[in-house]
DNA sequence: AATGAATGAGAATTCATTCAT
DNA sequence: AATGAATGAATTCTCATTCAT
């Protein structure tokens, strides 16, 4: 331990994974059996680390809980206004960026598990709920919005209720999450997910768009 | 009874009643809190009773869930089986009329609940979620590739891969149910499930219907 | 109900017999789980009654398993003591017919269980204990007692210590009916009572009797 | 610790003392009330611990009766036959010795609390009886066997049924545990074990002995 | 007399959280 | 920093007892 060459010793290597370590097993663990049921020795035992360990890192269930929130749904949401307040080109490419990369960042990975663990777990834990509205719905909620703004303030897109557009942009693709976790692990037949955002996408443009700039697929759904 | 000075006896006698305000109440708590999270006792109380009177109708937890399913939704399936079987009509009026009766009794109700539910516990309770494979999935399956078939052995459907067609049909009626327990409750505002299944309905028939017998908007979902 | 003819109603019939009945079933649950482990509602139930109507005639578990005891055990010591005040023959054939009657009525019927039962649950019911040791145990040897003390009397036994005879008769009865019902079940091949209390009264009347009056078995145990 | 107030710590760390800690307490509790009787939170009480690190260290009741078995009877048999297989000298010393070394370890001990308990709980419990069948009845019972045809074999023993003769002297010794623990609490004035054991192998000696060599009164049982 | 629905205290077990080491 | 032993509130289920009918 008290190594005079410099050389890491092997235990402390891992002395700021630690909490990246935690997160990932409490992300693997929350998704597969949702808040109530997954249990913090569990979360320990995954990370290889005893209980007491995660509350060093993690006040509480709760918190790991939220700590999980924010290093795997905010930091996108973060990166996609970042991405819109700077980008240039046309909105209507903005805007297939942004559906094609959350589906990538979030909705592909396990990250999408805790959305639909909200939505069945909610109710009980009015806390959490309250946290996730405040630090995802409403900050993604607002991204949206705001490359929708971007979009009429160019005159990219046509005038709309931008709150109720917004809506209707991310309702399909929290469905794809939900479809993802409950009924596609029975039955992966159906549902395309990339085929079927693409597929909004241009749909949801040829209805935004004041020309026909950002077109390219049929939007013939059926 | 008739006692003239208001006192309240410990308990009243409710004999046939009970076993439909307990499932009631049960309906109630498992939609609102989930499986797990739902406490017997307060299934007890909200339908006036106490802990143990609950066990005197139902052997546990899951023996109680069970009941709950089996009266809230399997009836619908087996109503639905034998309309299917005495309909006399063409197919695509019968597909009409199963999908819009479906939503009615099922996805309408708090019945849809539980179908939420499964998806979000099923992993946790393995028993429960054999059963509702068995018991629901399974006989709903088939009572919709029933009414399919009858479609193209008389002619009116096109041939199709029956399986494919069946996961097809039942997939948006389980996202709707989805959306109203886990979406809807923070956001009416996008969804309007007849309305929705109705265009479903249509889009589905103009695919399957080998002339246009079936009509196009006439939504008469009656 | 009114019948003129005085010919007794069917339901009727069983009228006075309810409390025997109800004895009879909790001697054999009482008998085959223990005290603790009896249900109530099983001994109602066996008896073809309601578990309500078992409180018309029982105060309590307690009170229904003190009268099993007054049924079954209590009468036996009763009709002893009397034999033993009316009989007139010699000292030794009394004991021979004490002993062989108490095997007869109690020890080789179900009523041996309920003192096997009371060994292993004695301390967890002292009030029950309490019960057993007035009403049975020094009634009992009481009995054995006046017994012993008559042959004394009567110049046909020698002086001895009554306690000590009374207990060195009482053991070998007992452990009988403990070995009955606890190695018994699982082997009958070892121990056949009646010839076991045989060669015991033998034995002891060897040692009790002033002269050979009473002999007959070779008290060779072997 | 060192606490110069003399504050006492919420609890205090055991670790490899507590098992054997709450196996003493158990096995006092187990004896005393019997299993079903036994709260686990008495148990924890007794061993000065809380409910839940009972918990800690086995996994359920049922795990905790098995343990006090394998810890408080098992062992003994174990020792009994190695010392059986390295024996040299004649049988019935070897005889004597597992007899009065049986009741020195289990007879006089608590554990023979646990036989009396078997016996009288066995049907509430069947896996308890299993369990006990297994590894304690059949190995004590080879094992005593085994000794049986050692001596059979080395011509000092007569040809016997060896089953037979297995259950004559385990037997006595059962009973002898059941005495202990259902009559002898209240009468301690009878029997004297250790003289009983001692006067029966000698009997048991004088049937089994092809010669006479195994002595007479030389109870010597060590 | 008879019923059986209803009660509620009590026991086993689980798990988030604390804290001495 | 890390550990893991210890805690105790909470939950499911049981059963002796009560009481309106």
């Amino acid at each position: 331990m008290n190594c005079p060459f410099g050389i890491k010793p092997r235990w402390e290597r891992r002395k700021d994974a630690r909490p990246q370590e935690l997160l990932a097993a409490a992300l693997d663990l929350f998704v597969e059996h949702g808040y109530a049921a997954t249990r913090l020795e569990d979360v320990a035992r995954r990370a290889g680390v005893s209980k007491g360990t995660l509350y060093l890192y993690f006040e509480n269930k709760e918190e790991l809980f939220k700590a999980v929130v924010r290093e795997s749904i905010v930091p996108a949401i973060g990166d996609a206004e970042e991405y819109i307040a700077s980008f240039e080109g046309p909105s209507a490419e903005l805007l297939r960026w942004v559906i094609a990369t959350w589906w990538e960042r979030i909705g592909a990975s396990k990250a999408s598990g805790i959305s639909k663990l909200l939505m069945a777990e909610a109710s009980n834990f009015p806390d959490l709920a309250q946290f996730y509205r405040d630090e995802v719905i409403s900050r993604a909620s607002a991204m949206i919005s705001s490359m929708l703004e971007r979009g009429v303030a160019r005159g990219e897109f046509k005038p709309m209720d931008i709150n109720v557009a917004t809506q209707v942009l991310i309702a399909p693709v929290l469905m794809l999450m939900l479809w993802k976790h409950s009924v596609g692990p029975c039955d992966q037949r159906i549902l395309e997910p990339q085929a079927y955002l693409a597929q909004l996408t241009d749909m949801v443009l040829h209805g935004l768009l004041t020309t026909e700039q950002g077109g390219g697929g049929c939007a013939d759904t059926r």
